[in-house]
DNA sequence: CTTTAGCACTCATTTGATAGGAGTGCTAAT
DNA sequence: ATTAGCACTCCTATCAAATGAGTGCTAAAG
């Protein structure tokens, strides 16, 4: 599908206008404001032929034409012009990423904050997960009688922790020996291996401690399983209004009752691309409540490892030059905040 | 403003009426659903009088009456009649919480879950916070050369750790020496007391382990922070769409935009009666953007102190009998489940 | 004195018709 | 190949009239 160049010039134009006003573009309109050096009869004839590829498509007869999905995906892929953030902004988010001390969830809460101020769109990530960390060490160490503490260090350096509960008679030794064999099994597995690998085994070689072992291995199921869920946060959802697709109530409803669903702003996030910031208009998010919206979305990593994805959503006619570098940039902003300090 | 009986019959069967169309209500309408052996006519006299008390009022000459503020007021403190949820609705409510381990962010969300199904409107609560724990022991347990776990053990039998990285020239002797210190301070002291009494004393004794003991109070302070902070979580914000009132766009933002702001709705929960269900309505909250608004709060408790307080906001026009008993019955499910078994 | 039937009156809402206007497609001229 | 011009379409805004729900008042009945 090779457009000439006019064609091209068109096309932008019209989806430009049209991501910037949210009304159909009429053919007067771009002649006025590009300078094609052309008449709206021109552009006119031109818009027939676009439509005609189906690129672009016209709400009704006497109506200007908006971009169709395809139209967005050839603006995507060949007519965008990348844009920068302004000095003003990166400061912004610089404050923002600014804390001193550094938990994960004031982290993902920063990330939240800085995207919902750049964009008007609904953001949502995929919290860290570390299923493929290595189990380095576990201890347990005994804080006071019938109290003990469930140590959790693995490879990347990350440490958990919870308390537990014992039952007065454990002493010492025997704490020393469950240690012993919960290391045994473990060590060198990833959190993933360990949850799958049934952790039943373990319980039958510690059958004598029986109540004590269940209860420290139903804690260090949880302790496996914070690091291994990947928690969505969401946000923005009071500035998607803004958007004036949502002006009528219907498409609210029909928005929230989609993101109500976490499985999909999970899908979405799934098949990002490792390697650049992924966009996917209407219906190429595979859902049919969808077909309406567009998704940006990127990966983060943690001393290496990717370990979540950022996402944006919101109407097809979404500013994708916008979403991509803000996406882009919070991406790589986060992933410093979690690679460069240490995290607690 | 003693009310004769049937002033009393036909106010409540106003509020009902409109708690459950929504709609102004007419005369002949509630001649028709309640028996009250008279004519509209006759009601028609009685709203008169009510309407000149100042209970109900007219959106306009030809429409039926709405309760005003003052009217729910009254409905709630004198006419309302408690409801009580369904066996349904109960069963629902234990399936919701009835997960084998606990964690505190599970918890919350299983609160809010259970908040949403049961009702149509928005959900927030303050997050257990422990401002009054009084602090048992402090640990520094070294893990390895260079990481080392800070444990924070309050009376209350919490015990919160967080691993710390050391400058590897630091030795066990000097980290039970930090630790002897720190005891000496803190220990017996409340969470608050000791954020707020200067960490800095403590700096100035320890001033040879400098760079240590900064890091060390810095983590210490997010450990005590993450007890007293009152965190605010909300949920609901697509089912109150459901709402009537909020077909109207403008509505929605006006409500979206009240709620963004954290602290409105810590104020709401700020002054919740410690010992009932609190009921606040329109212009009762404390704020210009509420004055359509209303708010049901109820605290709820871990191990017999106040730890937190949910709350419940939607259109003045809510079903309080349903929210009140909704709200009551949640915090007490939610204190059992701070309190009775242990919650990691 | 209270209740109520009856009726006039009000006013939001719905309906339908009309005018206006934005925008296109086509044709013929450039 | 471009474009001016014009007919045509169809959305939208506007206005008047019709509708109807609901009240307030009055006068009669209990």
């Amino acid at each position: 599908m090779a457009l000439d160049l006019r064609k091209q010039q068109v096309l932008e134009a019209i989806v430009e206008c049209h991501i910037e006003t949210a009304e159909p573009v009429s053919s007067r309109s771009i002649a006025r404001k590009y300078n094609l050096g052309v008449s709206p009869a021109t552009i006119r004839n031109e818009m027939a032929d676009l439509e005609e590829i189906g690129l672009i498509r016209q709400p009704h007869t006497s109506a200007g034409r908006v971009p169709s999905q395809r139209g967005y995906r050839y603006y995507v892929d060949k007519l965008m012009k990348k844009t920068e953030l302004t000095p003003r902004e990166e400061k912004l988010i610089r404050a923002i990423f600014a804390k001193k001390v550094k938990v994960l969830a004031d982290i993902i809460q920063c990330t939240l904050k800085a995207v919902t101020e750049l964009t008007d769109y609904l953001v949502f990530l995929s919290g860290p997960y570390f299923e493929n960390d290595v189990l380095k060490k576990i201890k347990i160490i005994q804080l006071m009688p019938g109290k003990a503490l469930l140590v959790v260090m693995a490879e990347t350096g990350w440490v958990h922790s919870k308390a537990i509960d014992l039952s007065s008679d454990i002493t010492v030794d025997d704490l020393a020996y469950i240690e012993l064999v919960l290391n045994h099994y473990f060590q060198g597995l990833t959190f993933k291996q360990i949850t799958r690998t049934v952790l039943k085994d373990v319980y039958n070689e510690l059958i004598k401690y029986r109540k004590t072992i269940n209860h420290i291995l139903e804690i260090l199921e949880v302790v496996l399983q914070e690091e291994v869920k990947e928690n969505l946060y969401l946000g923005g959802t009071n500035k998607i209004l803004k958007q004036p697709e949502y002006s009528d109530v219907e498409e609210v409803r029909n928005l929230m009752n989609f993101i109500e669903r976490e499985e999909n702003l999970r899908m979405i996030l799934q098949d990002a691309d490792p390697y650049r910031v992924t966009v996917k208009i209407g219906e190429e998010i595979k859902s049919e409540q969808a077909t309406k919206y567009s998704a940006v979305t990127a990966v983060y990593n943690a001393g290496g490892n990717i370990v979540g994805t950022l996402g944006l959503l919101g109407p097809m006619r979404m500013d994708y030059a916008r979403a991509m570098t803000v996406v882009e940039h919070i991406t790589r902003v986060l992933s410093e905040a979690l690679s460069g300090e240490k995290v607690y």
